[in-house]
RNA sequence: CGGGACAUGGCUCAGCUUGGUAGAGCGCUUCGCUUGGGACGAAGAGGUCGCAGGUUCAAAUCCUGCUGUCCCGACCA
């Protein structure tokens, strides 16, 4: 429980922060983590506000089943082709063979899909603007903690519509709500980007993508928003009657993000004592600690303990008090610093003689005794407004620096080799460039983004020709 | 799925080369003494050495297989 989290340098940053902070633990399923108090809270954290944002946008939630009939599966051709590998297959129930096989959803669009085609008849029954919050299971050959585990939580938004045009804006729609969830929530700046059609989900026409750039100098697809045209609605036969009165499939969109979003946070923001948690997303974002002394009356330094809980609770900062005895203070300071509680108020018997508390932000590791009590939530208010700003803008930061514009393969050899990060190019759609990428690099084009930054002469990476057609990307090695 | 490393009390690890039936530190329990950044002393509890075989009079130690974890690749949210 108090072991030191080790060196920055050390290549399983993942899950010595993962474990020391108590957000997961190993289960004795391949693969598969158990996700701690600490680390669920995160996820339920992030499900409150992103839940909120889909519903704003006017979404419903819903619940599919887990099982997926192995059929349906097969349906759509490049689906099946994508995901049949890494499907977990229920094959016996009931002590006997089944007759149909079921797959373990790895995403659920052919069973709403099912359904769909039930329930859309008419342009009056559109848009259908579904989420559904589950489990899914993908046997993935190598797994991390949070970043990929087989078996993880998300949530999958299905949506049909009448025109593809519609259906396009809700695919640039979400991908914005993902941004905004990501940036303003869990302070991590991303890119959006459309994906390359070797990188886009197997039965998209276009996938979307936010992109974010860890520590450690690898890019990490943190949440996808597909354009799924009309692929699965004749699969499925998913018809409504236009007002014209015309037969038409309809146009559908999917976008989700997962529990590796917690993984964005770690490998986003720590240092090398563990994990740095932004305000808006940690389980409560102070804790109090009060200096107790053994055999002696500590009833007023606890009092004023739970009262400054209450006034913080008042004006809506979540605050946990640790009051447990026999464990010393120093012991509760590592283990918030490993937690990556924002902040850190203590208050003992000195403090308040002279009305006052020591306050320690977790962002910058400072500390500052001596601060009144009076006035001391609106101080914290503004401190945690200010750590959330800060994570942001150190993240910004971080990114522009690691952020580097290539003209041809040496120059991308030289960012790729070295500290790693985003390599910024012009490209002329030649997939002999994702093939070099591949082999050499061990990287991809991670997106092409939808802000660009690069001049309209600025040379395409691969062939070193200039032209109107050439496509901006962002390179990197990626999780 | 390939390459490498590892698996010994709750945790971190020693012991394995050279086989003789298990240790340390931390944590835990009790008592005492302490107490504003991981205290100290004393006495205790806790392990069929990842699992399954094999070799041997005897296996944590040698051999084989399996499982899991970590790192590096291929695959992917």
């Amino acid at each position: 429980m108090t072991t030191k989290t080790k060196e920055a340098n050390s290549e399983s940053i993942l899950s010595d922060i993962a474990i020391n902070a108590e957000l997961a633990d190993y289960s004795p399923v391949k693969g598969c983590m158990v996700i701690r108090p600490h680390g669920y809270a995160i996820w339920e954290s992030i499900q409150k506000t992103l839940d909120k944002m889909i519903k704003d946008t006017g979404h419903e939630n819903a619940y599919f089943p887990l099982l997926v009939p192995e059929s349906f599966l097969q349906k759509e051709a490049e689906h099946v082709e994508g995901f049949a590998p890494e499907c977990a297959v229920v094959t016996q129930a009931g002590g006997k063979e089944l007759t149909e096989k079921y797959v373990v959803r790895p995403t659920s669009e052919t069973i709403i899909n099912h359904m769909f085609s039930k329930w859309v008849s008419s342009y009056r029954d559109l848009p259908l603007k579904l989420n559904q919050w589950a489990n899914v299971m993908r046997w993935e050959m190598r797994t991390r903690l949070f970043l990929r585990t087989s078996e993880f939580l998300w949530q999958e938004g299905h949506t049909c519509h009448a025109t593809h045009e519609e259906a396009k804006e809700e695919v640039i729609q979400m991908i914005n709500v993902y941004k905004d969830l990501l940036e303003n929530y869990l302070a991590v700046p991303v890119h959006i980007g459309e994906k390359t059609d070797s990188e886009k989900f197997a039965g998209a026409l276009d996938t979307f993508t936010i992109e974010a750039l860890m520590r450690d100098g690898k890019a990490l697809q943190a949440g996808t928003s597909h354009d799924l045209g009309q692929n699965f609605a004749k699969a499925f036969d998913t018809t409504f009657t236009s007002s014209e009165n015309k037969l038409e499939h309809v146009w559908q969109t999917s976008w989700g993000v997962s529990t590796r979003l917690i993984g964005a946070i770690i490998m986003g923001h720590h240092d090398e004592v563990g994990l740095i948690l932004p305000p808006k997303v940690s389980p409560y974002q102070v804790v109090i600690i009060p200096i107790l002394k053994k055999n002696m009356d500590n009833s007023a330094v606890l009092d004023k303990g739970y009262e400054i809980k209450s006034d913080l609770e008042k004006l809506g900062i979540s605050v946990k008090i640790d009051a447990r005895d026999q464990i010393s203070q120093g012991i509760k300071f590592n283990e918030y610093e490993q937690k990556g509680i924002p902040v850190r108020l203590v208050v003992g018997a000195r403090d308040l003689e002279n009305n006052q508390v020591e306050i320690h932000r977790r962002d910058i590791r400072s500390k500052e005794k001596g601060i009144s009590l009076d006035g001391l939530g609106e101080l914290v208010k503004n401190l945690l407004d200010e750590i959330q700003t800060n994570l942001l803008e150190r993240a910004k930061n971080f990114r522009q620096e690691n952020t580097k514009n290539v003209k041809n393969i040496e120059e991308l050899a030289e960012v790729l080799n070295s500290s790693g990060g985003f390599a910024r190019a012009k490209w002329n759609g030649d997939v002999e460039l994702e093939k070099i990428l591949k082999e050499k690099f061990s990287a991809s084009i991670r997106c092409l983004p939808l802000e660009t930054e690069l001049a309209d002469d600025y040379p395409c990476i691969l062939s070193g020709t200039i032209s109107s057609e050439n496509k901006e990307i962002l390179i990197a090695k990626a999780y």
